[in-house]
DNA sequence: GGTAAAAATACAAACGATTGCATTTTGCTG
DNA sequence: CAGCAAAATGCAATCGTTTGTATTTTTACC
């Protein structure tokens, strides 16, 4: 099929070879119906054979647009979230797949901002036909300041009130429930909370939390919750702490597995079993929850179908309609069968 | 300093404000000598106080180029290569904070191809100035191929023979050697590697550990090298294998942190302690080794600095120069200082 | 076959910047 | 102050598409 004629690089060439006009091979090779089926046929073979590649270049600068989409990763700097990064990585892929599908490209945002609105001056904003911000770190003013820039935009992350801005993400409420509600169900009564709940979804998280122990109708020991970041380090720093302090404690719901994880280790350290003396719940389902021994109960969020849905609503925008938010199904994941986990 | 001007969104526009024509607005802006610099800088203050910003598109159309990068992630598809995710995260970061400081933008490529040279007649091709790949897959004569295409490019991995493209890369035979010296200097005399050998990292790194054995005058026993992929599940398995063989072993170099913290999980499951029976050395030192339980000893690559690295080398091919490759200094961890690990 | 309507194609003007070259202004020197 | 070189600025073509409108070709009908 290919063949090795000089590669033609203007749409002008593959006019003349075709022996029509520019504006017909550009019609022709957008599908335009008001150009012949057969002219049409002919100079998308030729098109194909001498390997003619249209100039984004100069296409985009025609059209005004892009076909890029930015994505920028809402790494909180201050609570050093490098760790929940397995989950950046996830998301930046599916997201990718779902873009590659509407032949969009992603474009990364280079560096963690510290504002938000710093975007709007940058090439990421420029050079790209909408956003899509992963995470809300704690910047949910200047996010619902951003929404006035005219510039489509979606987030993943959690509905907080008066957002102005489309949101896609998972039911935190619910996921922060169904970590305690299984504690619980294991028997375990003193239920250590840990996450930063001046974070978003943490702070809906420790919702459900709260909601779940409300229903069974175990009052809430404020001593139990901890802020500790997504960063791992300060995990067992945290446990040893509790552990020095002498308060007692059955169980653990985590805001991520890699808290989850360090939790674990900081109570075998000190002599604990888990999940015999402790049982630990993680959250985000990394690969590594179901491999670390012992392989780690956790309440998934479905990334594939969050990315799919993120661009999906993202690409509505662009398209002048305007959209709903969307919540997504959160589901626990019990990896111990046996009685005690 | 910002007022609330209409913004401008033409040269055409701020050179009427300025009373200057568009040609002496554009060379202001360029920073062109041939300006008297009380204008250039009387008309970049106008560009600020009326918020004019370039049209990039417009800009890339007329100068040909696109101030983009294209990093496109070599996941080995057949070998399920999600779990070295963390390093790719890191080093796609480490790249992202490179290419900003140099004004450019890094486009993703949006899936694993399962023939670089698809990528030729993609838009990651057109829109980009140059092609970042990382790693090698199993594609190093399709790599090959691609550096004829007049397409600055680089590649992070291991420097093949043969290669007729820029490599950057960690010291991968160094790297086994030291991993393997330092089980040996523990008094182990069994140890087991666990990598694909087909791969061209790990068949490096099976390299050093090969020397690190002969040095020590130990002879290499067949049995234990292991083609156990990246990804971790298999792992374990391989653990199992051997241990149902009733292979016997006290060490283990493995091809990734997360290969070793699933060959850890196998081997504690199977009643084993780790590391007074068996000692594991892991790779890559992402971090959860630094906080798993027993904490890892692994070799960590330099990935910011190799990052750096790629970024430079690609610059200067864009610039016309040509560039050698790039071996970086590879380094043990030793996370037990306790002597039997 | 002549005619008008419909279908297919061609023409030419954008899009917003850059840059070689022409032109004007400035600065110097005798 | 004439004269000229150097410095500063302006003019206009150009990059490769798309698209509104003009023009040509085809079709259908009497």
């Amino acid at each position: 099929m290919a063949t090795n004629s000089p590669r033609l690089t203007k749409m002008e060439e593959l006019a003349k070879v075709a022996g029509v006009s520019v504006s017909t091979v550009s019609r022709a090779l957008a599908g335009n119906p008001s150009i012949n089926a057969k002219t049409r046929a002919r100079i998308v073979d030729l098109a194909a054979k001498h390997n003619y590649q249209i100039n984004e270049n100069a296409r985009n600068f025609r059209l005004q647009k892009t076909n890029v989409i930015a994505v920028v990763l809402m790494l909180d700097v201050k609570s050093e979230q490098h760790t929940s990064d397995m989950f950046f990585l996830e998301m930046l892929g599916a997201i990718a797949d779902a873009l590659s599908v509407q032949n969009y490209d992603l474009l990364l945002a280079n560096s963690p901002m510290t504002n938000v609105l710093d975007i709007q001056s940058s090439r990421i904003f420029r050079q790209s036909d909408g956003i899509i911000f992963i995470g809300q770190g704690n910047q949910h003013e200047q996010l619902n300041e951003f929404s006035g820039l005219e510039k489509p935009m979606v987030v993943w992350g959690s509905n907080l009130p008066d957002r102005r801005y489309c949101t896609v993400g998972a039911d935190n409420v619910v996921g922060g429930y169904l970590a305690t509600k299984h504690l619980l169900n294991l028997g375990r009564k003193d239920i250590v909370f840990m996450g930063d709940i001046n974070m978003p979804e943490p702070k809906q998280r420790f919702e459900g939390y709260l909601n779940a122990l409300k229903e069974k109708g175990i009052k809430f020991n404020k001593r139990l919750q901890i802020d500790v970041p997504f960063e791992m380090s300060h995990a067992s720093e945290a446990i040893n702490d509790l552990l020095q302090q002498k308060i007692s404690f059955d169980g653990a719901v985590c805001c991520s597995d890699l808290i989850a994880l360090s939790a674990i280790a900081a109570l075998t350290e000190s002599g604990l079993r888990v999940p015999e003396d402790v049982a630990v719940v993680g959250y985000d389902d990394i690969a590594l929850a179901s491999y670390s021994s012992p392989s780690l109960t956790t309440v998934r969020q479905n990334i594939v179908q969050g990315g799919r849905i993120l661009v999906q609503k993202l690409m509505a925008q662009i398209n002048g309609d305007t959209v709903a938010d969307s919540v997504l199904k959160t589901e626990l994941i019990v990896r111990r069968s046996s009685g005690a986990w």
